[in-house]
DNA sequence: GAAGAATGGGATAGCGCTTTCCCGTTTCGG
DNA sequence: CCGAAACGGGAAAGCGCTATCCCATTCTTC
């Protein structure tokens, strides 16, 4: 005996409508008078055929009732929701927000919707905003920025990743790789070498490096390319000052050199990225060295800041947002596998902050 | 007669497992040895107790299988979903990208997903966007930058912003209002109006204003702002030169500014916003006049760049964040109507670009 | 012309949850 | 002690869709 209701049993010939709040499909298709099946397979132009007739009626009826599909009945209907998140260190970072523009871009191309967690540097809150996503059964998430290794909850994360990946998800790292997990990033160690050459070709033989926290990768990897770029011209790094990787930190660490006396010993400072360059400038101006003449500068990223300073910053930019859609187009790409990484080449902008070097240094 | 499955009938006693894919409530449940609706309201700590027995028991299957609820299923199982959609015209935009930062670390208290859309200042666009957020029946879209007014598809726009509230939905606008709907948004006019002031005191009084297209409100604002500003010390906008409210916008007004020789009539060149006032240093300096000595700069909004830029720029700062913050929090406090525009007051940020005028002009 | 193949439409079984009912046990007050 | 209330658990009815079956017609094709 089928199980009843206790209400009456009359009704139930037409889809009942919902009288208030968003109209649904069984709303549409009463207004047409066709079926569920029939607004449905008009509604996604699916591949089974509808007549004219009732098409016209149910386009119509949408219309009229304003109707949107329900993405959460259908997603879950489907099995799959058309999303794609974005995990990032933080959005108000003209790096991490240039990214994401590309990212956005390529979603949108796909028609898939992007929804976006901060993790503010923070391992735990990057470990419940991956446990949130995960939930959302997105296509792909995409990690842009993160401390996933060597914090307290890596193990968790990595485990969180995993399970992501076995529910068929696909995961992707963008300016940073993890542990054997596909990433998209910029060629750190080619451009960084890139610019050494350059410097040298310039003219310039000894380095400072002031650059953010050892344990990035990023990090290691610009200090080595440059290494390996100077050593072309016979230059060298002769010290590397280290501090937080941003403005503040660029004025801290190049103030200790100042104050050492060791910003003697060397003809350019190289800084880990353009905000520590930015600092850097401050601080040599603050001690009346004239950033470009006495000592010359160069950055990392081309941040639109770059080209505004005094002296303008000699650079290596990367392609930011190519990087974001590029990674969004193979996450959303259910054809390649995403285990290798993809090193997107940068360019060494130069500019005033580091001129052909003058034979005799005017200190 | 039930309708029945053509296959057997035999099964059906626990929920099915699914095998493959993420795991579901079924295979906590049935882990646990429960029903559904123990294992329901054990994970989503109802109001209704569970013995702790059955309680550890079903953490316990959750923890081991790696559970993580399928939000769309919840959402559709409880009509509503934990999600703020976010509209921009860009993400790679400090001030946007300010504004998102704060719109996020609300959301993130409120325990709520954020969706972004970027439309890349394209009214179309825009439309499609609102069209596909409505179908994510978030709890409310925050509209930040948009072009809302006076465009081909305002009117569609603004019925699907109608049908979005009449479905329950929530709307606010940040950072400029549209009509009658709610905005948290800069002071821009009293904003202004303090720069002006401020200006006045330092002793400048023709001002000429370079800024962004006429029909932005932002820009009307300020304009009208600065004018009373300046009144106070009996100053006076001389001229006004529009453009594209960015750097080359700002470098194209002033040049035009130069080459007409109108440049002399004026002590103070305002911009409409500090992108607009770098193009503008830099269109001074490209015809040898510097910028802070022969004509005072101002600015507006303080993004980060202002600080680092010779002459360090004068500028009106706003707390792009907390507008961000404060919107999502009103917007996600389904109590308070969201019909009146909330104005976040400026600072305005005197630096060298606008020193104390000295009676003689160095020109 | 009759068998077989399209054709187009409807009924309905899920999808993975939440939540309302409903029911067997305990616990209590009188 | 007995009936009432409280307690804790399970069955199952949806939520708004999609897609699979199934069926009544209309075309084809010898």
């Amino acid at each position: 005996m089928p199980p009843r209701r206790m209400g009456s049993d009359v009704r139930r010939t037409r889809p009942r409508a919902s009288s208030s709040g968003n109209p649904t499909l069984a709303d549409v298709a009463a207004r047409a008078g066709v079926s569920l099946a029939t607004a449905s397979r008009v509604l996604n132009d699916s591949t089974r055929k509808v007549g004219p007739e009732h098409r016209e009626r149910v386009v119509r009826a949408a219309r009229e009732l304003n109707y949107r599909t329900d993405l959460s009945a259908q997603a879950i209907a489907r099995g799959s929701a058309p999303v794609l998140a974005l995990l990032v260190s933080s959005i108000d970072d003209p790096y991490f927000s240039a990214i994401a523009e590309g990212v956005a871009e390529s979603a949108h191309a796909h028609g898939v919707i992007v929804t976006i967690a901060i993790t503010a540097r923070d391992s735990e809150r990057e470990l419940t905003s991956v446990r949130t996503i995960r939930g959302q059964r997105p296509r792909a998430i995409l990690i842009s920025g993160s401390r996933i290794s060597g914090n307290p909850h890596t193990g968790e994360l990595l485990e969180e990743l995993r399970a992501f990946t076995a529910g068929g998800g696909r995961t992707l790292f963008l300016s940073q790789s993890v542990g054997g997990l596909g990433a998209v990033r910029p060629a750190n160690s080619t451009g960084a070498q890139d610019l050494g050459i350059a410097v040298s070709r310039l003219g310039y033989r000894r380095a400072a490096v002031v650059t953010g926290a050892a344990h990035l990768e990023s990090v290691a990897e610009r200090t080595e390319g440059l290494r390996r770029g100077l050593a072309t011209g016979g230059g060298k790094i002769a010290l590397v000052e280290g501090d937080s990787f941003d403005r503040s930190g660029g004025y801290r660490a190049t103030r200790r050199l100042i104050e050492s006396g060791r910003i003697e010993e060397v003809d350019v400072l190289c800084a880990g990225n353009d905000f520590m360059a930015v600092g850097a400038m401050t601080a040599l101006r603050d001690s009346g060295i004239q950033p470009g003449r006495d000592v010359a500068i160069t950055g990392f990223n081309d941040i639109e800041t770059a080209a505004d300073v005094t002296p303008q910053l000699t650079t290596v930019r990367f392609p930011l947002a190519e990087i974001g859609r590029r990674g969004a187009d193979l996450a959303l790409d259910p054809s390649t596998p995403l285990t290798e990484d993809i090193c997107v080449p940068g360019e060494v902008i130069l500019r005033a902050s580091c001129p052909p070097r003058t034979p005799h240094r005017t200190a």
